[in-house]
RNA sequence: CGGGGUGUAGCUCAGUUUGGUAGAGCACUGCCUUCGGGAGGCAGGGGCCGCAGGUUCAAAUCCUGCCACCCCGACCA
């Protein structure tokens, strides 16, 4: 290709409403434009990275055997309303009308589709197991859609449903697509991890994320080197102390702590560290009552995890301030267990308060602490549970060695969905004994838009991006230095011509603009290998290379060039 | 939905307080010089100052309403 019939719209200057760096690197090398919030345009440079990881992710399911399919992007109300997600499903779901006023969604997600295709299509076990996917744009009307296309609101998604007659069957499929989603994501050449997942409201029973791992990304995950366990900081549960808690030394005794409220000012104000004290923090109960969530000061709370706990309400809900006062007589800037199960609260602790001893906590008296407190002499032994998120250097729940957290940005995810769908919409096929059953199924989603601004957040430098080979636009970019003469302008294009007669991938840069515009283009975009053209370099039947990532050029001999490219 | 902010050239932004003929840099067009790291000169093109009302002799500027976008939070999974 070359620069002439290719216009670059590269930007000098970062747009004032981009914040995040692959938003605004997309938008400087001319690889996006915004239309409207959350919606974006692809230029061809950006389609061509797209295209990339499109085609990786196709390529790939074809060779695991699923079937690409193209299902219509705007769908039926009807279909939604059999499997009750019509009613469940917020605002996020795009409803429109037609012309007859029929009700029609703009598809967020496949499943009422794919299931209504999978029963008219299939009838028999022996058809299965069987696996659809397409690639096709979803939308999802986000609240607040942010970070360019990392969370848009329409986006290109790889979505993959699978069928099948028993779990085990489920099973297999899943354990396929694991292995298919490292085979996708390692060709990207991108870092990343596959984790534990949340399975969510969707529900079932086994899921994993994968993430490509950087330090801007939204989700944490907590990783284990030893043992290789890695899973959603959602998800990773936090194993209780191992060794007995130590012998209390101090008396009870209440003090006064007028105006500190937190626990940074308390444990400031006390000087003891925050690790020895107890937040308590009030949320609404399943029965309607109030329970109180004990946690050590320097820890924080998981909330999917506490949602899991049968005495707390679903969704978590904190109580309000008033809720609070009302019912336990004291703000939230003083509460403490002691005493506030006689007020009517359940308690619960989490497994490394219960292991504290002469600890600090709000007395229930505004303006009041307690410390010296110890379990099991000053207040009942807690009721124990698992409420908080993981940190680093805890030990990893399958007991090997310490957890690190790592950030990542989410970018697939596998779920074994079970019958919820095919139950819901009767997506049935005849067994061996000519019964019918109940299909059961998977399902299986990449963000291949996602996968395009998780790449530059993970491979970037001042100067713009570094394209991982696999994704590149382009493969090569070709400078030519002092073209107007006629001896250099020949020598780029006879190199250009070889280049391209062997199948590389190069961008020609025959602008007639100085080198240091050229060559900072170049770069923005992120293309691996530069060649330069020079009458200097060409005087000796030289010319220079440098990898995009490479601290300084090296030169080459003219008729190696394409044979050395060739072997990168 | 609540709070905060911003809307002026393709991009980055002045100008609004204190009303008086629409500005700069970059980008774009032409010419000249320059040319291995975002050159310089000269000459140009490009604006419903977010939209609609209002006040005024006069509105980018003041008032009212609306819209869009961004940030924080809540919401959602």
């Amino acid at each position: 290709m070359r620069a002439t019939r290719f216009p670059l719209s590269t930007l000098r200057e970062t747009p004032a409403d981009a914040e995040v760096i692959s938003h605004q690197l997309m938008l400087r090398a001319g690889m996006i434009r915004r239309l409207a919030s959350g919606l974006y345009t692809w230029l061809p440079l950006g389609l061509r990275v797209l295209r990339r990881v499109e085609q990786i992710v196709r390529e790939e399911m074809n060779r695991a055997g699923a079937l690409e399919v193209l299902m219509p992007a705007v769908q039926p109300a009807e279909l939604w309303q059999e499997s009750g997600r019509w009613e469940k499903y917020g605002p996020e779901l795009l409803r429109l009308q037609d012309r007859h006023s029929r009700p029609f969604c703009f598809g967020p997600t496949h499943e009422e589709v794919v299931t209504d295709l999978f029963r008219r299509e299939i009838r028999s076990y022996k058809q299965l197991p069987v696996n659809y996917y397409q690639i096709q744009t979803k939308f999802r009307d986000e609240i607040r859609p942010r970070f360019g296309v990392m969370r848009a609101r329409e986006f290109l998604m790889k979505d993959a449903y699978s069928f099948h007659l028993d779990g085990e069957c489920l099973s297999r499929e899943y354990e396929l697509m694991h292995a298919t989603y490292c085979r996708i994501f390692e060709r990207t050449g991108l870092a990343f991890r596959a984790v534990e997942a949340d399975t969510g409201a969707i529900g079932g029973s086994l899921s994993h994320e994968f993430m490509v791992l950087a330090d801007s990304g939204e989700d944490a995950v907590a990783v284990c080197a030893e043992s290789g366990y890695a899973a959603n900081v959602e998800l990773a549960p936090s194993l209780p102390p191992q060794s007995p808690r130590a012998a209390p030394e101090e008396a009870m005794e209440e003090v006064a702590t007028p105006e500190q409220r937190t626990i940074a000012e308390v444990s400031a104000f006390l000087g003891v560290e925050a690790s020895q004290h107890i937040k308590t923090l009030v949320v609404e109960g399943r029965d309607g009552g109030l329970v109180a969530l004990l946690l050590r000061g320097d820890h924080s709370l998981n909330e999917v995890k506490t949602e899991k706990h049968p005495a707390v309400a679903v969704p978590l809900a904190f109580a309000s301030a008033e809720r609070v006062e009302a019912v336990l007589g004291c703000p939230f800037g003083s509460l403490g267990p002691v005493g506030l199960a006689e007020r009517g609260a359940v308690v619960i602790a989490d497994y490394a308060v219960a292991h504290l001893s002469d600890f600090v906590c709000g007395a229930n008296r505004e303006g009041y602490h307690l410390r010296g407190v110890n379990w099991g002499r000053d207040i009942a032994e807690p009721e124990c549970a698992d409420l908080r998120e993981v940190v680093a250097g805890d030990p990893s729940p399958d007991g090997a060695g310490p957890l690190v957290i790592r950030r990542g940005i989410e970018v697939g995810h596998i779920f074994q969905l079970g019958e919820t769908y095919s139950e819901a919409m009767a997506a049935k096929v005849l067994d061996e004994a000519g019964e019918e059953r109940t299909v059961t199924m998977g399902c299986y989603g990449i963000g291949v838009s996602r996968v395009v601004a998780a790449a530059i957040e993970q491979n970037h430098d001042a100067q713009g991006i570094c394209w991982p080979g696999p994704l590149a636009p382009f493969q090569v970019a070709l400078v030519a230095i002092k073209a107007e003469q006629p001896e250099v302008h020949e020598a780029a294009e006879d190199l250009y011509a070889e280049l391209m007669a062997s199948g590389i991938d190069v961008f020609y840069d025959d602008r007639d603009l100085r080198p240091g515009v050229k060559f900072a283009d170049m770069e923005l975009i992120g293309i691996p290998h530069r060649l330069v053209v020079s009458p200097r370099g060409l005087q000796e039947g030289l010319v220079e290379y440098k990898g995009r990532c490479d601290e300084a050029p090296i030169t080459l001999a003219r008729e190696e060039v394409v044979a050395w490219l060739k072997s990168r």
